[in-house]
DNA sequence: ACCACTAAATGAATGCCGTTCATTTAGGAT
DNA sequence: ATCCTAAATGAACGGCATTCATTTAGTGGT
């Protein structure tokens, strides 16, 4: 136990500021679902670098400790934040469209989602799905969706694993400077990237990284769709 | 040189407190070659959590502060790790085997190299070739191979790329716990997915992350190889 | 109408982290 | 011999996530 446990709260506390409401609120202020879209809020304007327990905290008037009677962690409240994106993810065209269409399109926007939140791959890419009902649903609607499309049962999840590997990876590459490529003084060593570099094609896209993102895709398409039967 | 190496064996150390040497030492203690290694040797033992700049200057026998007369930040370090891991990535078939299987061995390795070190990637993601010397290398080693192969120049940068996220993705996947994919008390919610898992193929594998590895990787190379002229 | 119980808040304290800084000094350069 | 500087020290700093004893508003039971 700390020292201070035996010594009483200190009884002259002269209120500089204005009194402050202690113990239970009318009703709860807090819930997971308030918490969450605070989180996603707090990370639109501050970025993952502002986001902090205590400024979550703030943006709720509540003091940080209290976040922990609804969360067990920092960690917790970015597993709500990346479950909740996660039904921003389009699996629409599954039950309609042919699937290279639905694949196409569902693998797009859940690119654009995640690429604007590089730092939740580390934490979705190793979560079970049972702490992320949302994201579990949309692997149903996915799995479903091949099921449909006459994609061999024993293979679905490895498909699906493979496009949502290349998926989070592109999701990183859409955040790189422009520049990254430019290899500056050491150019003379690196005579053929160098030149790859300089002529690259960029096939109408407005950005390198949805020239890749394009190229890669469209094999997994490509190559997946005939394995269906 | 540390301290301890110059003195042979001092007869009488308690060793609880060494003797303090202050001022500069007989030679410079610390290079960023040796901060690498035992960054390196430190992430081995004790993991990334473990890697903190105290812990790195401890294995030094060196004050934490001194750290940084030889990397500007933290993330320095990491940068000097990642370029060093990549050294160990083989580019070797770029010189004689045919392409695909010059890129098969290629990618397996660089995913196996960082999937044992996935908090690098954020880091490498978003890294300016110029800041990793031994990294550019192998860039240009992989261009050299796809062009030498010919591959149409405007897609080199691209088709790397595409791999290359791939590749991370699939690292990130590599360390996902074994029952990731459980859907618990919820599986009844999502028939298709959970029968999916259940008949998941393994082809033979070890691992399911091998499975889906590969099923992306022999999508991409034969789609790839079509475009060669 | 009372009361006991509990969920939910507070704010102080903890320990760790990366980083900065004034200070010191060994040893190569002039 | 003297100067200059690279490279070390250790004490600080501010920020972070998290824990804990304490307080209290409202609820459900009698």
């Amino acid at each position: 136990m700390p020292a201070s446990t035996s010594a009483p709260a200190d009884p002259h506390r002269h209120d500089a500021k204005p009194r402050r409401r202690v113990g239970r609120p009318a009703a709860a202020v807090l819930d997971q679902d308030g918490i969450t879209a605070a989180a996603l809020q707090l990370i639109g304007k501050s970025g993952y670098d502002g986001f902090t327990m205590a400024a979550l905290a703030r943006t709720l008037n509540v003091a940080p400790s209290a976040l922990y009677n609804h969360v067990s962690s920092k960690r917790d409240v970015l597993v709500l934040v990346q479950d909740h994106l996660t039904s921003f993810v389009d699996v629409s065209l599954f039950e309609a469209e042919p699937w290279d269409q639905a694949v196409r399109s569902w693998a797009w926007s859940y690119r654009d989602v995640f690429s604007k939140h590089t730092p939740l791959i580390p934490v979705i890419a190793v979560l079970p799905v049972t702490d992320a009902p949302k994201t579990l649903a949309m692997y149903e609607a996915v799995s479903a969706g091949f099921s449909r499309a006459g994609f061999p049962q024993g293979l679905i999840v490895s498909a699906i694993v493979a496009l949502e590997s290349f998926i989070f990876g592109s999701a990183y590459d859409v955040t790189a400077p422009a520049d990254i490529f430019a290899s500056g003084s050491m150019a003379d060593s690196t005579p053929n990237f160098t030149a790859a570099v300089k002529q690259q094609d960029l096939e109408g896209y407005d950005k390198p990284a949805d020239v890749a993102f394009n190229l890669g895709l469209e094999a997994m398409i490509a190559r997946f769709g005939t394995l269906r039967g």
